[in-house]
DNA sequence: CTTGACCTTCCAGTTTACTGGAAGGTGTAT
DNA sequence: ATACACCTTCCAGTAAACTGGAAGGTCAAG
């Protein structure tokens, strides 16, 4: 069953941090292509398959729903003609990835004001830890 | 029906940029506290209501899910005594939002990495634009 | 030749986060 | 007094993104 050196979709779930079920509703979904079988029916992965699963985990953990994913992995499978569409497409999901760095570098530093009052107040009267809800 | 300087749901609504339904489901949830009522059962926000709605919003749009909101709303509700527990917790925050910014960095540098390429490719041969499916 | 860990499809259920609609009360404007 | 845009509760439905389970085929090992 070695077809060359592909995955059937446990390993390839496996490697890219993902439920088999999951990967296969992202076919069904068009996510991903269809990826070859063997001759029973089994799909297979290769490395470029892993890595495009890979790459939806991890841009979904960064808060991309599925769709916006979708418009990235269309983005980056235009194989090697810009045209200006595309140049556009990418230059706005770079801004639109440049704001939301900026908004989290804004939370950030909220949160460390936060603190940094608090440590302040702290410093002013010594005090014991009042009742936290279960976080 | 003046109540002071309170808005009804409705404006709140508008300051916030959500839907009247969609706080009234975040106050079911606790995500904003009971804000007062006019006698005759009109929900009433201040200004600190609409920002924390507001905040909400934000924190949503840069894909924290409403349990994450929900933690973070809660350090900022601490009063004002930080003690250990609630310093470990803002400093894992802050830790994961840098993780986050990290990896959009990432992504955005593979996301301008392409176009490069493909000026590049695009120099080199001068091409018309292929087709694309609908973004 | 059977056990066990894979895989397949299909279909239904879950969670998160709303959103719509009915039925009815409120408040100001004409 | 009646229209109109608000507001209320309650309950049901939706969309996105899975997730579980049944029923059954496949394959290497013992």
């Amino acid at each position: 069953m070695t077809d060359g050196q592909k995955l059937l979709i446990g390993e390839a779930a496996r490697r890219a941090d993902l439920n088999p079920k999951t990967i296969r509703f992202y076919e069904e979904i068009g996510l991903i292509a269809p990826t070859g079988r063997t001759t029973s029916g089994y799909r297979l992965f290769d490395e470029e398959g892993v890595s495009r699963l890979a790459f939806i985990r991890k841009a979904q953990a960064l808060g991309f729903t599925l769709a916006e994913i979708r418009e990235i992995l269309a983005l980056r499978d235009v194989g090697s003609m810009p045209c200006d569409h595309v140049e556009v497409k990418i230059n706005q999901k770079v801004g639109s990835i440049e704001e939301r760095i900026a908004e989290l570098e804004q939370l950030k530093a909220s949160l460390t004001t936060l603190l940094e009052r608090w440590k302040e107040a702290e410093a002013a009267s010594a005090a014991v830890c009042p009742q936290i809800e279960g976080a």
